[in-house]
DNA sequence: ATCAAATTGAGAATGGTTCTCATTTACTAT
DNA sequence: ATAGTAAATGAGAACCATTCTCAATTTGAT
């Protein structure tokens, strides 16, 4: 199977996956939110909230935000801060598995990275009275072109 | 030497840092950015512009901002997002000493932390292309309070 | 088909940040 | 000290992202 294949495959996951916490909250399964959850489940990295209703004929921009809070709360989705004005957000698949990013604090080129001694340390850490769900980690830096 | 001595001394540490770099930078010395940076300098963890700008008489709303930016463009203090809708910034000690941040996502409590083996391992990664200047981790969860 | 509750979109309102511009201030060279 | 020049400032307007309001619609259960 290859890489293109896969991520197809992860996207229907999650997918069903969020249409399914969806219900199991009580809430409906209504044709604008289900297209912002469509949408989200097509990207590979953070995309924000005016971005996603750029794309979206006939859905509302106050649906638009209202998906995305929904969906953040119960976990689907990360808000990521990729240092420009507007909060980016991206799918969390349910296996976990998941990537950080690297930023170019000139030009505000994003790359995503994996780093699985990272990870581990990060999985180390506890901290007394709180219980730790989701992390993110963010490199600053300047990139090739911007140096 | 007591903490509080301790930190003391580090924030004039910076403070008289910050003023050089500015300097250096071919900027002026003026009363009202001194008085943004004093203000940094007091601070364990990140505030943001508008906290800034309500604790500062005498000193205009966009004064604040464009110190902001010039402190930030000169690495002396560092933007984080504390999940509020707000940026916090807090300072860049000379000797690159810092914390994180655990963020409940429930009441928005942070509390900072540090862990050298995350350090170790966040100064392990480097990416062909890039070149790290800093970074920033936050862990996202529950506290006691919102379990 | 009926009903209650959830959901929606349009637009207003808010919050945070940046911009504009006339005036003031800080440094440099006389 | 004085004058000259560029940086810096504050008030307010403008701007962008986000949230709120509310009447109308859609959904899922009965
Ligand atoms: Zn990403
Ligand atoms: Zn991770
Ligand atoms: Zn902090
Ligand atoms: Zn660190």
């Amino acid at each position: 199977m290859n890489e293109t294949a896969t991520r197809r495959r992860s996207e229907q996951a999650w997918s069903e996956h969020a249409e399914a916490r969806i219900s199991e909250a009580g809430l409906k399964r209504s044709v604008p939110r289900r297209k912002v959850i469509e949408l989200l489940a097509g990207q590979d990295c953070a995309v924000t909230a005016l971005q996603l209703d750029a794309e979206l004929d006939g859905v509302g921009r106050a649906t638009v935000y209202r998906a995305i809070e929904q969906l953040e709360d119960l976990g689907l989705i990360q808000r990521v801060d990729l240092g420009g004005s507007a909060h980016g957000y991206e799918r969390l698949e349910p296996s976990g598995h998941h990537h950080h990013h690297i930023v170019c604090d000139d030009c505000g080129k994003v790359e995503p990275f994996e780093d699985e001694a990272l990870e581990d340390a990060i999985h180390d850490i506890h901290r007394k009275g709180f219980k730790v769900e989701t992390h993110e980690v963010t490199l600053h830096g300047h990139c090739q072109d911007c140096h």
